[in-house]
DNA sequence: CGGAGTATTGAAACCTATCAACAATTGTGG
DNA sequence: CCACAATTGTTGATAGGTTTCAATACTCCG
């Protein structure tokens, strides 16, 4: 599968006593959290919990998901390196939260970030903001959904996600994939069937190469960008 | 596709220097603003813009627009009355705002409302809780956009407008609908006539009534809420 | 009262979902 | 290390829900 797919038990969350440093990627949180690892499919939280904690994913990849009671799933985000999930409106989690691959998180409990934007409103500050812009996106998203057609999507879709892994962790303009084609589907508002058929497409152009079906290579990025709708933001 | 494009009158913002007190829904927001008013059609701000001031609705109703570039358009969100529209992330609007009929406003400059989060530091936890809130209701409509029907869609948005209008504005289970078929259409993913046979197939069956155009009448609210998903959220 | 914009309704086309079979990959255990 | 089983991915044929195109009716205001 990918590169950290280790043994997939389905045991729970694990979670060591270390302390770590919080990482230059979101400063709004406390200067220490719990390290912790969820092994492939195990679920971080449930929908409707009580939001005692937040994580910051330190490697790996954890979807989140809503669901409705005959089972139709919507893949609300995907969160990479270095996002923080899970601090919500509210007492109770908005959404499921589900490691993809096995992960190494740390977490830091609610009461330890409340009591950071207490004594410091700038943290509160920078929150807003990371929240602003999660809220954007969510719009943008919601345009895709609303408006875009199968190819548009994907297309959109695999821009997105090269842009948040950055240069470092694409070499060569790879994304490694760490979801399924289900996921991504329930990501785009299609079925699997019709993702697996745009990427295929999308390799038979030269747009796209598929070394695996866990990694894409970019081939032709304009090619792509133009499929990806007739007009950016 | 489609191109809903709304040139009517286009007359500006009008602006008057009358202070208005800042109201009970918006806590977070400065004492004082100046009273605006915007006609019908007319844009408050478009995407891209400098982002120099947001607006809390006093009166009417306010669509929130993200556009492609051939004219497809998704609605983000529609604001009422005791609703603030334009607090975005960076310097710039990430929406076009329009006034879909004959709106007040009162109008916060920026740089207060910044000012404002300096000195009361539970005005800017305030404004952090509104916009999560926000974000959930995003998410709820990405699953709305990404696995409901156009039945279901339909009669979610009815059910979600009732609630946020609130007892006191729908009298008799009475929905008063600023928007046309196509804001509906624009917002749920769909064309406008899909949301026509959809609110009148379900006054066929009795669920809804619709005296006119622009006022629905919930007559089986059960009805409507079984229509609205096979499983709530 | 008339005219522009808005809403309804019908028929046909299209895109995507669904169903189904098969191929490829991954992980497991001999 | 290989073979097998299970999961995941690909591809094809068909069906179905929405869109598209078109015509007509309604509503609101000037």
């Amino acid at each position: 599968m990918i590169s950290h797919a280790m043994n997939a038990r389905h045991t729970d969350v694990a979670t060591s006593v270390a302390a770590e440093a919080s990482g230059e990627s979101a400063p709004w949180l406390p200067a220490k959290g719990m390290r912790t690892s969820a092994v492939r499919d195990s679920v971080l939280f449930r929908e409707g919990d009580e939001a005692r904690s937040c994580y910051r994913i330190q490697s790996g990849a954890i979807r989140v998901v809503k669901v409705l009671a005959d089972g139709r799933r919507y893949v609300a985000d995907f969160f990479l390196p270095g996002d923080v999930v899970g601090f919500d409106c509210g007492d109770t989690y908005e959404y499921t939260a589900e490691a993809i691959v096995d992960t190494e998180l740390v977490r830091y409990p609610r009461p330890l970030i409340e009591a950071r934007f207490e004594e410091n409103p700038a943290a509160g500050r920078r929150l807003l903001d990371v929240t602003l812009q999660r809220l954007a996106a969510a719009q943008s998203q919601m345009l895709l959904l609303g408006r875009m057609n199968a190819m548009e999507r994907v297309a959109t879709f695999l821009l997105n996600l090269e842009r948040r892994l950055g240069a470092k962790e694409s070499v060569d303009r790879t994304i490694p994939l760490a979801m399924t084609r289900a996921d991504i589907a329930d990501h785009l508002g299609l079925t699997l069937e019709t993702v697996s058929r745009m990427l295929n497409q999308l390799k038979r152009d030269g747009t796209i190469g598929l070394p695996d079906p866990h990694r894409i290579s970019v081939l032709k990025p304009q090619r792509l960008e133009r499929m990806a709708c007739a007009g950016g933001h």
